[in-house]
RNA sequence: GGCGCUAUAGCCAAGUGGUAAGGCAUGGGUCUGCAAAACCCUGAUUCCUCGGUUCAAAUCCGAGUAGCGCCUCCA
């Protein structure tokens, strides 16, 4: 399969150390806040990323990290830890913050079919293994300490700047808002491993190390965590396109300076979610969260399909209407599929053409929406129910967008209904009877009050039927 | 200022040098007492602009334009 690599590019052959079996790491989730649907996306397409893998017949040995601890606003000393700011808005302690929305975010993933890996790994569990790293990049030359700090020395590297060509010279300092100067580093593009009690004295955790009691930098942790569970080498880094710099930059300069040798050839990284205006983020307050999506009547599936018909190289921009659109687009399409019956048996042949069609899609940088495309060709496809059936299980075993489940139906129908489907049969009746006597306005009246409470009236030759709305 | 990315219908989007897929929305029709649902039909002489290469360009090259991202919190 092809793969767009960050690292060179280019759109080129993925392949894997080990023959078979792929070594995935993935940035997860500060737990400061609840995860917006734009940081959503980035998980939906690395789990659809690893899904294909092993559709495609590897084994996916996959880590991902929780940042609990050291994700500072800013390198200089003015700036302040997002989880102790978070603790402090909830008057609660950093670790009930960090519990409440892991809690939180591992709802979400479910909701939206997203597979979080077995090997999870919150970052103040791993402490030990950083200050390890740490004095091991000392010891080498690549640290060096000030204003009580421990840094990486950028300038003992041949080349910093992995992903673009930057010229340290041309970056300016400071650009984002909050972001301030630190005058202690030696470098512009030098960065923190390790803060010491210098910093803030109501830092919540705290850590004994041998620069003294503090806290790690923020990059440290993937680096330790990925070196720690997949070894020295790992074959493909995952993470939304603002990881590229600095944090996925810093992390090779560290995990390669610790290991003096290559460590990653592969990174995929998911374009960001835009509103008008621009991206979508936390700080900027213009964030929408999965539950508010759902108080709006949409469903978690919905939103899975409509980043699936983008791709995750694209920007994609978020309006009410373009994701009515992939709302509509989603509940048609199941309803399609759900009125399907096993009839016959599968047609190899069909089945074997399809399903080459979705791997040429997913094999070209995972192109989804021409996968999606293919569902929709197969329903066209003239064949019986059983194969089509067959090949939609099969492509929804890696794009997991609830095809074959009803329960969204279910529970909207038990939550918003006020009427027993006794009570709607009755009305269907007495509705029945006046458009018999023609009289249709009082017909007429029956299913605008029935409209009224949500139950949606379908006349068929057979009878009359209803849904729920 | 530097470094990148993107541009195809109202919206999402395919396309990788051979004459513009698909979906949603819209409009029309069938059905219906009327609706709804369902089903059928419906759209780009042209792919941001201008040049160039070629028998042939949405696709390759050059120059513009517009939008977005990154430059040490960020998915």
């Amino acid at each position: 399969m092809k793969l767009y690599n960050t690292l060179t590019r280019e759109i080129e052959e993925f392949t894997t150390r080990v023959p078979n079996v792929v070594s995935m790491y993935t940035c997860g989730p500060t737990v400061y806040h609840f995860a917006h649907i734009g940081n959503l996306r980035t998980y939906i397409m690395e789990d659809i990323l690893e899904k294909y893998f092993k559709y495609r017949g590897y084994r996916v040995n996959r880590v991902m990290n929780i940042t609990d601890i050291g994700h500072l606003s800013s390198d200089a000393d003015t700036g302040e830890d997002k989880m102790l700011l978070g603790a402090k808005r909830e008057k609660k302690t950093v670790l009930e913050v960090a519990k409440y929305y892991t809690d939180a975010f591992l709802q979400d993933c479910a909701k939206l079919n997203i597979v979080i890996p077995e090997k999870f790994i919150p970052a103040t569990v791993e402490v030990e293994e950083f200050i390890q790293v740490i004095s091991v990049l000392e010891k080498k030359g690549f640290a060096y300490k000030a204003g009580g700090n421990v840094y990486f020395d950028t300038s003992k590297l041949k080349e910093y700047h992995k992903f673009f060509k930057f010229k340290e010279d041309d970056l300016e300092e400071g650009v984002r808002d909050g972001v301030e100067k630190d005058k202690n580093k030696r470098n512009k593009n030098d960065f923190v491993l390790w803060f010491t009690q210098s910093k803030f004295d109501d830092q919540a955790l705290k850590w004994d190390s041998p620069w003294g009691i503090g806290y790690p930098g923020w990059h440290i942790e993937c680096s330790c965590i990925s070196m720690k569970y997949l070894g020295e080498y790992v074959d493909i880094k995952c993470g939304g396109v603002d990881n590229i710099f600095p944090h996925h930059t810093n992390e090779i300069a560290q995990s390669e300076a610790f290991l003096g040798h290559e460590w990653c050839k592969h990174w995929f990284h998911t374009l960001h979610l835009n509103i008008v205006g621009g991206k979508m983020s936390k700080s900027l307050g213009n964030f929408l969260t999965l539950s508010s999506l759902e108080e709006n009547g949409h469903t978690a599936m919905e939103y899975r399909f409509f980043c699936l018909q983008s791709h995750y190289r694209k920007a994609l921009q978020f309006s009410e209407e373009s994701f009515t659109n992939a709302a509509n687009a989603y509940q048609k399409l199941k309803e399609k599929i759900l009125a399907l019956q096993e009839s016959g048996a599968v047609d190899r042949g069909i089945f074997d053409k399809f399903t080459t069609k979705f791997i040429a899609a997913m094999d070209n940088d995972l192109n989804t929406a021409l996968a999606i495309t293919t569902i929709y060709d197969i329903l066209k496809e003239n064949t019986n129910a059983s194969t089509k059936i067959a090949l939609l299980k099969s492509f929804d075993s890696v794009l997991s967008l609830n095809l074959f489940v009803q329960e969204e139906w279910i529970q909207k129908e038990k939550k918003d209904i006020a009427l027993t489907e006794r009570e709607i049969l009755a009305k269907i009746e007495e509705r029945a009877r006046a458009k018999k006597e023609k009289d249709f306005a009082k017909a007429d009246a029956i299913r605008d009050a029935l409209a009224k409470e949500g139950i949606v009236l379908i006349d068929t030759a057979s009878g009359t039927t209803y849904t729920i709305k």
